[in-house]
Formats: structure tokens, sequence, C-alpha cells
DNA sequence: TATGAATGAGCATTCATTCAT
DNA sequence: AATGAATGAATGCTCATTCAT
């Protein structure tokens, strides 16, 4: 394991317990073991071990929500999306940190935000979909794109706190909630 | 305008902007105009600041979620809470900010989670509500609230990310979104 | 009790446990419950407050090395001095850690160090007195004096050294060696 | 020589000069002319200089005392341990505000007095032996120790005081009262 | 590639003191 | 006599970063 990926490794495992702004140099340097100047022969700054780590985690963001999602059934569809969004954030905490960090954080520059935007499109696209099959009403698909985003992140939530334990059952009733939300009146559901 | 509410303004003005990890003290110092000593002579140290002020903000959370809800119509109901919720974080950008951050931030003593835990009951017990009067399938209502929660703060963000113009339609489609995700089949919409 | 007298009081307490240097005056200030500007309103400066404990404390030291102790015989007047001083730093800890930080002190203006310097006058004429009694051996009266007064300290450095227990046997024995040190090869012991 | 010793030495003189409590980091920084984050690379803190002083000069202690102590002769011995300890104190004046501080001072930590504290094992052995060799008379060997350490530092203080200019002649005159207080009463001086 | 010494700006906090009430 | 708000210099310490080896 190179130095390198040692030092992203621990700044990974130190910003996901810590979160991004307490997480500083000296820590990495510490737990890592690795030297001072080492760090900075392979990174720039220490902002660039973020942004690093960011483009890491997020490369396989977007291929992630429609892997194996059968593109001929949109309710199947819809409930593999949520589980892929829904378990790639579990096994990915700081994916999670990140994706929940994005939109506020000064320390991930503008550029990567609209570059991560783009994954949100394959969401998008299939409400689309959904609104021309005549399955969804014909909503903002922004503000489904959004929901459905969050209804996936309120389960992470649920599921990362530790005094809930979440069973396969809630998970369930939150994607049944999340999909008959979007249903026309006269969907059979 | 006491020093010690000028100091308190000034930091919810920073954080708000910054978050609460950038906002440093001669940051506060410096805007409010207040002497170093005299800031901690009003508080014995900056978390102090952040939790008086979390306090503040949190304090008439417990009621503004029911305020001018009426409790004998439920969908009136669901749409008043609904606004409420929307508008106070829309109004208290601190507020939501710290809504946010309280899972995950250390910076938040657990007692003071514990404290903010407690306002969520009477959304949980609306839940329990509807689903007594059988308009709402019998889902686990911790999962309800959280959904109902997450969707409030999903339009939030919209509002929140300037590039988007958020209108007045675009909310009452998240509300209905929102409000039929948790119906029975039969129920007339 | 006077405020003024607290404050004395809680500076002599803290001074005690933690040395001059230690001990703020934010400390004096808690643990005497007496307001900020109250301190200020009778002492102009933290110094006064040292230099009025200060003067306080070595009032009666110059008395009380000599109380009781019969002029006529040069042994028991030796033994009595000895005890009386003793017992002093003993039961006055405070005089004692002064006296002992005295010659160091900046704290302390030189005025007072030279004030306090006159009290050890008796201590000098008393071996001048031995001297020409034939008792002691003509040593140089400084020296002499430092090395009773020493012996006294060492004695009690012993006794506030908690892991030790010092028997009334062992004061004996610290006053006999101090006593024998100062004589003639030819007096009768 | 390296900003590690600069620092120390800087450190050590200012502290002869002014105390511990009274030597701030900012002192050392300006005299040392090393920068800040220099002292904390190789210190992890203020005490540890204090500290890692405090073990270089007391590193030898042990030694000094006996350092050309015939052993055989138990006056010649006595003279030599005097005059060692008496000149190392001199020549050492950190190591005398170290060992006069040790007692009292919350600074140094309690496993440092305790390491200090072996070394006057060789003084308290010498006693035992004395006391063996009935030349003394069989006084608490803790008490004999620390009356012949409190002679010394005596004289120290006289040699310390600018105000006095100490001959040799007061020198011998100590330690001969300091020898002849142990003296068994037959013993031929 | 890897190291660690060196830097100085910036941090939260404590300090003794002043002043209006 | 007593209070406590207000002050700003100073403290010990952490920070991200640079540089010579």
């Amino acid at each position: 394991m190179s130095k390198k990926a040692i030092v992203l490794q621990t700044t990974l495992e130190l910003i996901t317990t810590q979160g991004i702004a307490a997480t500083s140099l000296s820590q990495i340097i510490k737990k890592s073991g690795v030297a001072n100047g080492t760090v900075y022969h392979h990174f720039k700054n220490k902002d660039e071990i973020i942004t690093e780590l960011y483009l890491m985690l997020t490369q396989d963001f977007g291929t992630v929500v429609m892997r194996n999602a059968p593109e001929d059934d949109l309710k199947k569809q819809f409930t593999v999306m949520w589980l892929n969004l829904f378990y790639y954030f579990v096994n990915n905490p700081l994916a999670f940190i990140f994706s929940e960090q994005i939109a506020r954080s000064p320390e991930i520059p503008q550029t990567l935000k609209d570059e991560a935007r783009q994954y949100y499109n394959d969401i998008q696209d299939y409400f689309k979909k959904g609104i021309k099959a005549k399955v969804f009403k014909s909503y903002n698909t922004l503000v489904m794109e959004e929901l459905f985003f969050g209804n996936v992140v309120s389960l992470v939530k649920i599921h990362e706190n530790e005094t809930v334990k979440l069973k396969e059952k809630h998970i369930n009733q939150a994607i049944e909630i999340s999909w008959r939300g979007f249903l026309k009146d006269d969907t059979i559901l």
C-alpha cells in the first residue's frame, strides 16, 4: 500500500468520524505514521487530499444508482435504484457525509459540486420516463428527484443512528411510501 | 442591545454563512466590534456561544410545528405542519443548519440532541393518529416521521440553492407527494 | 468578616496550595465569591494583596522568635527559639512559603525584603552573645544565623513532606545537632 | 548548535533569572530567535522544556556528590561531599532553583521528584556508615541528611545574595559547624 | 520517493485592570 | 462599600505550509 494510499485512507477514516473541518493535517500525519513532508510530496495542499478523496468516492456514484436496474419495469427499477443508493451510502459513510455536506461546505469547490450534480441526471431521467408513461403525476422532476434522494437519506440517517435498529421491513415500507407519493391517482398500485 | 446579544447575533450571522467550524472567535470579535475579554465575560467558552444560540433558536421549535394546525382535519393539519416546518427553516437558516448537523456534529453535546429529539414527538403522534383513523397505512411511525421531515428538508435545500428558484406550485407538489406516500390504498385522495 | 478580609484569607489559601505566581486574580474572585470590582476597591492591584498579606504574616515574625525564651540560659534559649520558629512555620505555611520565596521572588519588592531582614537581627544578636560568653566558637554570625535558620527550615520541610511522619524525638535530635555545631571544643555539652 | 539546544539554553537563562512561572514562551521565542512553531516541533509543550532541562541538569547530580570523596576518611569525605554539593549548586543555579522548588512546585511532576530523591541515598548511606563507625551519634539518618543538605543550601543562599561577599573562611566555618553537629560526645574533633 | 526541521499566522483562552453605576 | 460589564494585551498552543536533504 503506497504512502499516498495510506494518507487517503487515514484521512477518510478521520473525516468519517470527525467531519472535514475538524480533521487537521497533523492528525492525519500522526495517525497515518507518514512524515510531514511526504504528505506534501503527494498533495499540493490539504484541500487536494479532500478533493482527491471526493473524486475517488464519487467516481462510481454515477454508475451505482442504475446498476442492475431493469429498464422495462418502472416499479422494479425504482426499488433497485432506491436500494442501490441506500446501500451505497450505508457502505460508504464518507460518500454519504460528502453528499450531505456538499451543498454547504465551502471546502468543496463549486466545480466539483457541479460535477457531482450530473450523477443525479440519471434519477431525473427516470422520473421523466415515468411521467411520460403516465405512471407518475407530472410533478417537477427536480422536486421529485430531491424527494426521492431525501427519502433514501432519511433512511440512512435512521440506520446510522445507533440507538435504532433498522429492519428490512422498515426499508420496504420506506420504499413503498416513497414510490406511492409519485403515482397518478388511478395507477394500479 | 446588550454586548452579549450583539455577540450572539454576530455569531449567528457568521455561522449561517460559513458553518460552525469555520467561524473563529476573532471573526466574531472583529465583526461584532466587541472586545475579546467581553466575549469571555459573558460566555464560558466558544461552545457556550453555540449552545446558547442553539437553545435560543430551538426554543420555539416545539410549538412551531403545530401552530394553527387544525386537529380535526388530517389533510389540512398535514399541510399546515409541513409549511410551518418549511418556513421555520427558511426563516431560521441557523436552526436549519443545526437541525441538519445535530445527528453528526460532535460540537453539539448529546444532551442538546436529546432535548431536540422531543420536539419530533408531536409529528410522531400525528402519524399515530392518522393510522388509527385508517387514513394512513400502518407503517412504522419513526420511518414516517423521518420521511416527512426529510421531505421538508429536501425542499428547503432546493430553496437554499441559489441557482434554483422555488415557486409555490413546487411546494404544493412536494406536499402532495409527501402526503400521498402515507395513504392507504382505498383512501379517497 | 469584611470583604477585604475574605479576599486576603482566600488569597492566603490559594497561595499556600499553588504558590504566588500560579495564583490569579480570577481564581481569588471565584473562590472568595467577592465581585471583581470589590477587590480593586480595597486593593490598588494584585501586588498590593500580596504585599498586605506579607506584612500581616511577618508582623509578628519578629516577636515570635524570642517569645518565652529565657535570656539567662543560652541552651534553653536556643531550644525555645528553635521551637518557636519551627512551630511558627508549621502553623503558618504561607509565612514559611514567603520566607522561602523571599530571596528569589521578584514579586516581593526589595524594600519589603529588607524589612523582613531586620527580624533576623534577634537571632544574630543571640549568637553574638553566645560567642562573647565563650560558649560558641567565634564563627561569622551571619553564617551561624543562616545555618540555624536553615536547620529549622530543613525540619519543617520534612514535616511538610506528607510521606514522612516526624516524631518529637526527631525534632529534639535536630535541635541537638544544630546546637552542638556551634559549640566550642571544650564546652561541657 | 541545534535549535532545540538553543531553546533549552535560552529557557535555562530565563528561568535562572526570573523563575519558572514568570518565564513565558513568548520570552523564550523572542530571546532565542527561534520561531514559535519550532519550539513546538521539538517539545510537546512548555512543561516538556522544563522537564527536559531538569533531567539534563540533574543527570550528573547523582555522581557529583561523591566525586573524589575518599571513602576511608570520614571527615575528609564529609568535606569533599559538602564542597561538591556547594560548588555544584553555585555553578548550576538552575539545578539549585529546581532542587529548592522540587518539594513544592506543582510544575515538577511527582515522578521526577521521586527520581531526584534517589540521589540523596548516597548521602544517607554515608551517615549510616558514620554511625556504625561510632563517629556520629545515632541520629535518624533522614534528619541528618536533610540538615546536611540544608546547611549547604544555607551557604549557597548567602553566596547568591549579592549584598554579601562570601569568603573561603566562611565556607570552612560552615563545614565545621555542620560536621560537629553530628559527632559523638567523645569524638576527638 | 521520502523525510522532518523550520516557519509564522492564527487559534481559543486567561490575565490584570478600568470604569460607570 | 460594592458590583459586574468592558477592555485588550498576553498566554500556551495548533495550524497549514515551505524547504533543504
